[in-house]
Order: C-alpha cells, then structure tokens, then sequence
RNA sequence: UGGGGUAUCGCCAAGCGGUAAGGCCUCGGUUUUUGGUACCGAUAUUCGGGGGUUCGAAUCCCUCUACCCCAUCCA
C-alpha cells in the first residue's frame, strides 16, 4: 500500500517509538464494548488500529470489552466480528475477551489492596457521589478509606463469594478526593453485579470497571498503542496511575486518542439509533439508511470504498464532522471503475415509432471505453419502447439537451428518435409521445449526420423486466439532527414498476450496476429474487443539471453568500493588585519597557524575580525582559524556578552577546533551548558549536548567488512581484550556513541582488 | 464555574520560525453516444480575536473568545 506523504499524528507517535526504541515491535487493538451494532464511527477505529499495524508489520487485536453483564450479548459479538472482516482485516490470534481476563484482574485488584492503594468502600451510591464534590469544589474521602488491609481483603473475598447484595460495597482506587480531574477522586475499580455474564455465566459476583479492566488488558494482550476516542482524555491519568502503581514488568503501553467520526445529516449514538430501530422508523440494523456497517453493506457499499473514506477524512484531535458528499464520493470513485452499466427507465412513459417495424438487438458493452473491461449484453429493440418521464419536455428550459418537440435525442446504444406528436389525456398530462427514427443513425455506424445533444436511457416495451427500486436519500433533512422530528419524510422512495433490460436478470454481470444516467445500485441481498427483483440505490451520479436547475429555481444568481464575520467579544482582564501595579509602573516607567511585557512581569512573581536576577548582571531592561517574558516563560510555565537547568546569570550572558552581535537572535533562540536542556553556559555552547555569526558580506554573498542559481522559477516570481518570496530566499541562504548568517545582512543582500 | 482538550477555505486536513500541501464541495473549460468519468484551470495576502517577541510568526510569549469532554456502581 502507499503511505500517503503526511502521517497523522498517531503514526508519527508509533514511527518515534519505534525509532527510539520504546518498543520493538508495534501492537494495537480494537476494543469495542459488544452492546450494540458497528457504525461507521468504529469503521474509523478500525482502520485506524488495524491499518497502523499493517503500516508498521506489527499485529492488531479484536477484544470484546465485555466487562458489564447487563448489556453484553454475543449477537453483538458476532456482528463486531463480521465488520472487521468485511472491512477485509485479520485480527491477531483468535478474539480477545476483557472477560477472559477477570481472574487475573482479580488478582492485580488484591496486588492493589495488600498495597494499601485499595479500599472497600460502603457508601451508599447517593452520598458517594456527594462525597465526589463538584468540579468546582472537592471532594472527601468516605471514612471506609481507613479500613486495615485485613478488612478490605476479606470485604472484597466476600464480594466475590457474593455475600453481599449488588450496590452494598465497591472497590475503590485510594488517589485523591481533591484531585482537579473528576476522574482521579478515588474511581471505583469493582462493583458488584448479581448479573449472568453472557460468556462467564453465573461464576463471578463481582465485575471490573473500565478503568481498571482496560490499561491492565492492554497490558496483558502486550500492547504498545493503546488508541480510543477523545472523552477518554480524562481516563488517562487512572490508566497511567493503575499501571504505574501495580510495578508491572516493561514495556507497558501507552494511551492515544483522536477524534470520533461524525457525518451530517445521520446520527452515530447509540442511544438515537436504537431509538430508530426500535420506534420502527427504519427497518432494522441494517436498514440501508443507517450509517451501521450493516446498513451500508445492504446499502451496497464496498468495503474499499468505506476504508478509502477514513483514509480520506484523517485523523486528528479536533471534533469534527465530515460532510456526507465526501463519503459519497468515495463509493461513486470506487465503483466507477468496477461496474458494469446497463439502462432502467424508473418513471417510464411511452413512446411509439411510428416508422419501425420488427424487432432487433444491439449489441452493447457494459463498460464505456474509459473503463477497461470487457462484456456486452444483447438489448432488445422494437417500435414500442419507454424513456424516462424527464427526458421529453414540451417546454424545454434553456439548456435542456433531451426531446423536445424541436430537438431529436439518441437512444442510447440505438437509434436517433425524433418527436412527431404528444399524446395527452384528459387532464393534459403526457401519456405518450409518437416519435420517429432515423434508419442511417444507429448507434455505431451512424451516417445520419443529425447531431444530438444527449443520448438518454430506454427499455423495450416488450421484454422488459419490472423492477422494484428503493430509492434512499439522506435519513435526516437537518445538518446536525437531534431526534425524530429531524427526520426526513423522504428518506426511502419505492418505485415498485421500474422497467430494466433483460440481460441484467438473466447474465446477472454483477450485484452492482450502473444504471446508466441515475446511479448506482445493488441488487438487495436480502429480498431479491429473479422472480421479484429488488435493487436499492447505493448513490446518485454527480448531477450537474439538475443542480443547475435547482440553484436556478432558489437563488436565481448562484452566488455563495457573504459569510458574517465572526464576531469577536472581549472579555474582561483581571485587574492588577497594589503591588502588580506598582511593579508595572516601574517597569514602564524607568526601565522603559512596553506595556504588554510589563504588563506579564508584572503579573508573574517566578518571571518578575527572575528578571531582576538578570538586572543585576546586566543593564539591557528592555531586551532582557523581551526574552524573560518569551523564551523564560515557555520554562517557567509548568516548573519552579530552582529546576531550571540555567540561571539568571546566563540568560544576561545570552542576551550579552546578542547585544554585541557575536550571535543572532535566531541562534540565541537555539542557544537558549540547548541551555534549557544541558544548563551549558551560552559562550560554551556558542563555542562548542561554532555559532558566531557570520556578517561579512563577502562570505554571505556567494551563498545568495547559488541559492538565486538554483531557484530560478522563484527569482522570476519575485521579480513578478511576489515579494512574500524574500523570505523563502532568505530562509534559504540562513538554512545553508546553519543559521549562523546575520539575517538582517542576508535581508538587505538578498534584496539588492534580486533587484 | 475547577480540570482536560480543540480552533488553518463552505466541509475534512497538512503544516512544528523561512513560498499557506492535499482531498471533498463549488465554479469555469476540454474530451465524451452517461449533463457520468477523465483531464486542465479558478477558488485562504491569511491561520478564532487582540497584543508582544523576531530581519521574518499559522508556528514562540501574553491575553481574550468560542466549542467539546469530566461530578454513571456505563464503556
């Protein structure tokens, strides 16, 4: 497979890891609750986990997360089973069960309590979670906490024996009731659950909790990468803490999230699904509305063209939501090339030419000369035949290529028919068109010379097959739907008499087809007979006309709309103390320094004693607050001042010889980063690595000229006037002396030369 | 409201101090016996807002704003 140029940032994660040595060998997993049906949201999932284990040789594993007796159920396993080997993966070894697990969980959770690091905790579940606090406020810890480790022992024995009833106890993490995430506040590790466990039946009185159950078997299955959606940022820390506490053998895996799928106009929850299916407002789990892998896969989607949308669509951390036309792309693209065409009239009206007699067939390829596949079926053609109702128009718009009483029209694979009569009846609608064809026009050798501009689909009146076709549209009409009433009334069209060519029926080239001009199809797995033929609309083809037309009907112009610009509102600034106050008068005032930098000095007592240590050494105020309140604040921000690797003494030295041009602030910015890490003093640096700057014309020169000499498609867009361009020349003349030119002198070089 | 995240074109999304990738959508055009496909071209002087640092900022600093997640004995 080829790997797209720009990894996510899961791959670049799992590509440092490996470089690094973290581990030899990458291994993933899928690890779905069995609750419910697949949807396209765990399509993403796992293309994600499996398609990094592919990428990178290493292994992925399928693993029922099946911790919850009450809403677990092996149907569910099963269809879990069944997407991820539609999508066309294999898990590694046979399928992993969080169940198969429990006894050795067991074991870590008694590990945990003879640690003193678990209690048994014997609140009520309503004054527990008074006792979780808020998250504004914190929490305190329930007086069961104190319990002897004899105690919790034998308390949790006890629960497993099932001696108690289900809520009386629960085993509990000893964390921190104040912690600021929610999570931390001491997470129940075992609850107990009178409850038959669909795979481990009756034995188990007490079961594992999520966060508990899932870091321990991801490191029990040998897991590296341990990847799951964005609402379990918060579960990190347990995950870590758990893992971290229980003083497991290395390597130990870590966890990732991304963002989850979501797509317009269709519902991924759980909840608003089985809401659909149950309230009967769709037909099943894999009604072909649904975006279930089910539902898709009776739809007619491929498995490519699914696992080609997830790899369109990226993965990243910002939530999201993917619009629908991009998912319909990629089963237009994929079946573009696989399919065979033939022609169904779904609105069918009839037309008689009058100058034919007898019948023939043509012969016609099922593929366009694009496409590079063999096959052709017979079709049948006589003086009676049917179009589509919208391919004759007696008042034609402008633009219209199909009949008209005026304009002739090719059958496609045909003749060239030309309107003589409109028959109507009594209400004025159409009923019939008489028509007239041209013997020297057919299809193939046609010396006619009647130009047409459209060839459009038709059936033989005679032996032509009928048809039931489900046309599906989007299940909802609101962009983002909230519930039922979103719904779109028109979401499933039955036209139980279309009209198709025999040959479909009887050669069946495929399950799906083109019909050609309207879309593509599948013949219903489920309810297609050869007798009763069933076949549902997978998509349309891109319409360009009837878009035309519609854009013309709603905004006569077609302009996109001025978007209104995002209104920004202020918010208040803290007000500054007494204190602050009086240093930012200071600052401002005598040593001159501008208002914003004052203003964060002011404000920081680690920064602002920081930059009198500096003061003392050295009497730049202003450049030594600019790089305090820049370079020093990135540090400062998550450490204290003491465990800084440098000191006050040498960012003045730093910012010495910035003063007296030995180095750039380019390299001072490189210097500083090499102190924070080593707390090498700055001259030492400079030195080690021969950072002086380099301001000699002379010696810069002859660097611009070959970068000039090798850019010549930029000097040309320079002198265009496309002067964003200094910059690239300048970059480039700073990126081949390794950043040690004077910038400033490379600027004024560069701008002279390219004059 | 405390904590954790996120913000780049209509929709996704690269980008990690030196020319704002790419895909979808849209709009033109060429080819076409599918108003399809394919192909060519257009579409962000600007990265949520405002400041600061820098020769140079989507990228570093400060600040404000908006949205998402967390107070299930669910996962």
């Amino acid at each position: 497979m080829i790997m797209s140029k720009h990894k996510d940032f899961l791959r670049t994660i799992v590509e440092e890891d490996l470089k690094s040595g973290k581990y030899k060998e990458i291994h993933t997993r899928f690890p779905p609750e069995p609750n419910g049906f697949p949807h396209i949201g765990h399509a993403k999932s796992i293309a994600i986990n499996f398609g990094i284990a592919r990428d990178y040789h290493g292994r992925c594993n399928l693993r029922m997360d099946d911790t919850n007796p009450t809403t677990e159920d092996t149907r569910y396993v099963e269809a879990l089973k069944d997407a991820v080997q539609w999508l066309g993966f294999e898990w590694d070894n046979s399928v992993r069960y969080t169940s198969d697990y429990f006894d050795k969980l067991y074991e870590y959770a008694i590990e945990l309590i003879k640690m003193g690091k678990a209690y048994v905790d014997s609140l009520d579940e309503e004054t527990m979670r008074e006792y979780r606090g808020t998250v504004t406020e914190p929490g305190r810890r329930s007086k069961y906490a104190e319990r002897s480790v004899e105690e919790n022992l034998d308390l949790f024995e006890r629960m497993k024996k099932g001696e108690f009833k289900d809520g009386e106890h629960v085993l509990r993490a000893k964390i921190d009731m104040t912690a600021a995430n929610m999570k931390m506040r001491d997470p129940l590790l075992y609850r107990i659950r009178h409850a038959h466990h669909y795979r481990a039946g009756d034995t188990w009185h007490v079961y594992p909790m999520y966060d508990f159950a899932h870091c321990l078997s991801d490191y029990i299955e040998g897991i590296t990468h341990s990847i799951c959606t964005l609402e379990f940022e918060n579960n990190r820390d347990i995950y870590d803490w758990v893992l971290d506490e229980l003083n497991l053998t290395p390597p130990r895996p870590y966890q990732h999230e991304f963002a989850r799928l979501s797509i317009n106009y269709t519902v991924m929850s759980k909840r608003l699904l089985l809401e659909l299916v149950n309230k009967g407002r769709v037909s099943g789990w894999d009604d072909p509305r649904l975006p279930t892998i089910a539902g898709y896969r009776r739809r007619g989607y491929t498995p490519e063209s699914i696992l080609n949308f997830c790899d369109q669509i990226g993965i990243a951390k910002a939530n999201s939501t993917v619009d629908v036309a991009q998912l319909e792309f990629a089963i237009r693209d994929d079946l573009n090339t696989k399919v065979p065409r033939v022609m169904c009239v779904l609105d069918p009206l009839k037309v008689t030419i009058e100058n034919y007699e007898g019948t023939e067939e043509f012969d016609a390829p099922y593929y366009p000369e694009d496409i590079p596949k063999e096959g052709s079926r017979k079709v049948p053609f006589s003086k009676e035949i049917f179009i589509e109702r919208e391919d004759f128009s007696e008042n034609p718009p402008k633009g219209y290529y199909r009949l008209t009483p005026e304009q002739p029209v090719r059958l496609r694979h045909g003749y060239i028919i030309t309107c003589k009569e409109v028959i109507k009846d009594a209400d004025g609608n159409i009923t019939e068109i008489i028509a007239a064809y041209d013997p020297e026009s057919k299809s193939g050798r046609d010396t006619s010379g009647i130009k047409v501009k459209s060839a459009i689909q038709w059936v033989d009146a005679n032996r032509a097959k009928t048809v039931e076709v489900r046309l599906y549209d989007r299940l909802y009409s609101s962009e983002a739907p909230e519930g039922l009433e979103d719904l779109n009334p028109d979401s499933l069209k039955v036209i139980k008499d279309a009209l198709i060519e025999p040959a479909v029926i009887t050669e069946k080239p495929d399950e799906r087809f083109q019909f050609e001009r309207q879309g593509y199809f599948y013949a219903d797995p489920v309810d297609y007979t050869d007798e009763a033929p069933v076949f549902n609309k997978i998509v349309g083809l891109k319409d360009s006309w009837s878009k035309k037309t519609k854009a013309n009907e709603r905004a006569p112009r077609g302009e996109r709309k001025p978007q209104a610009k995002k209104v920004q509102v202020e918010g208040e600034v803290e007000p500054m103390s007494e204190a602050e106050q009086a240093l930012f008068d200071r600052y401002t005032g005598e040593l001159g320094l501008n208002s914003m930098v004052a203003d964060i000095l002011a404000r920081d007592e680690k920064l602002s004693s920081f930059y009198e240590e500096t003061l003392t050494v050295l009497n730049t105020p202003v450049t030594l607050a600019n790089i305090v309140t820049n370079e020093v604040a990135r540090e400062l921000k998550e450490k204290q001042a003491e465990e800084l690797k440098f000191n006050a003494k040498q960012i003045a030295e730093l910012v010495k010889m910035v003063n007296d041009e030995t180095i750039s602030n380019k390299i001072a910015k490189q210097v500083f980063e090499e102190m924070a890490k080593s707390g090498a003093n700055p001259a030492q640096i400079v030195e080690d690595k021969g950072l002086v700057q380099i301001s000699d014309p002379t010696l810069i020169l002859p660097i611009i000229e070959e970068v000039i000499a090798s850019n010549p498609d930029n000097v040309a867009k320079f002198q265009a006037g496309n002067t964003k361009l200094l910059g690239f020349f300048v970059g480039q003349v700073l990126k081949t002396t390794g950043g040690k030119a004077n910038p400033q002198v490379v600027n004024e070089l560069v701008a002279e030369k390219l004059k």
